[in-house]
DNA sequence: GTCTATAAGAAGATAGAC
DNA sequence: GTCTATCTTCTTATAGAC
């Protein structure tokens, strides 16, 4: 790999974790360059600006889900399993998930409101688990319609876990809503 | 009322908003000196700084909060029906949760990354619906403990379907996941 | 109580040397 | 490719007149 590519990386793991602990707002260039040790004008040669460093960011993180996705495919071809895993991945943040929120939750709700160019850079990562888990629930032989109707409401159930875990600092509300969520997935009648 | 308190209240009102629809971050203080067309310096007589301002922010939307519960409390004696209350006040600001989210999970979720101080001021918002969703439950002869994390749950539910509501844009969502939500309050054996 | 004017600092982006 | 130095703009907070 070459040098210019390793610095580009760098930038961009930096960032994509101080976009997460601090959000992006809050988040200064120099934050980034205090981090990567790295001077400003370097980083704004790898980046036209901050907007640039987002969508890369943005881009390594939508990698990385679907590599996810792909993991959870090979690991089981029972849907309501990877539904299952899809839950567990909650636990296996549990300390992030309490100081940052979910990663993705949270800078979505950042740009929602006012800032449209940064809300289109940022609401695929939301589309990848939207398209995956309708998918799964099409395997359980839900309508189009229906399984996305269900995709949407797993998401919203595990957003709204992420949130107040995050808001009250609450671990155990966290492992006790996902264990009776993964329960109520793999209810039969459902 | 004197004029000192006019203004005062023309300042929390317009502040209110502002940071409703755009974040307190990335609401300045001169979008409030433009909406109140009050200057700079008065702003400054009445609130020794920006953080002043939101804390006599949430003290009126807590104040508006209590509000509301008394009128839910007032409206009927059913727990289940003062629930089905407290999900139906989504429907009533369906623009509004399309467009801006939650004005309390949003703006909670704005500070409790990295603002320990705001934070504080911003939680007990949340803690008055945790509260009085618990006694509703304890109404059902819920244990204490058990009520709590009842009113957790019910909390997440709506937070969730608040911050999809946001992200996806989508009131057709949050009608169907509102009417749902209400239809498992209602159902005997919960 | 309300105003204008300004200080003081932070942040993003740019210029140009090496 | 990487650096230092600087520019410009935005934002909060303060000083002082009326």
């Amino acid at each position: 790999m070459k040098q210019g590519d390793k610095t580009r990386l760098r930038i961009i793991n930096t960032a994509n974790q101080l976009f997460y602990e601090q959000g992006y707002h809050s988040t200064a260039m120099s934050d980034i360059v205090d981090k990567t040790q790295l001077s400003k004008g370097n980083i704004n040669y790898h980046f036209k600006n901050k907007q640039g460093i987002l969508e890369a960011v943005i881009n390594s993180r939508i990698h990385d889900i679907i590599e996810h996705l792909k993991q959870w495919e090979r690991n089981t071809i029972d849907p309501r399993e990877r539904l299952t895993l899809f839950c567990k991945m909650l636990l296996n943040e549990q300390d992030n998930l309490m100081h940052y929120g979910c990663p993705m939750g949270t800078l979505t709700e950042e740009f929602s409101k006012n800032q449209p160019v940064l809300y289109q850079i940022t609401l695929p990562m939301f589309q990848c688990y939207r398209d995956w888990l309708k998918q799964q629930f099409m395997m359980l032989d839900f309508s189009a319609r229906s399984a996305d109707e269900k995709a949407m409401s797993l998401l919203a159930r595990v957003q709204g876990i992420a949130v107040l875990t995050h808001a009250f600092k609450d671990k155990d509300f966290l492992n006790r809503e996902i264990l009776n969520l993964i329960q109520e997935i793999n209810k039969p009648g459902k």
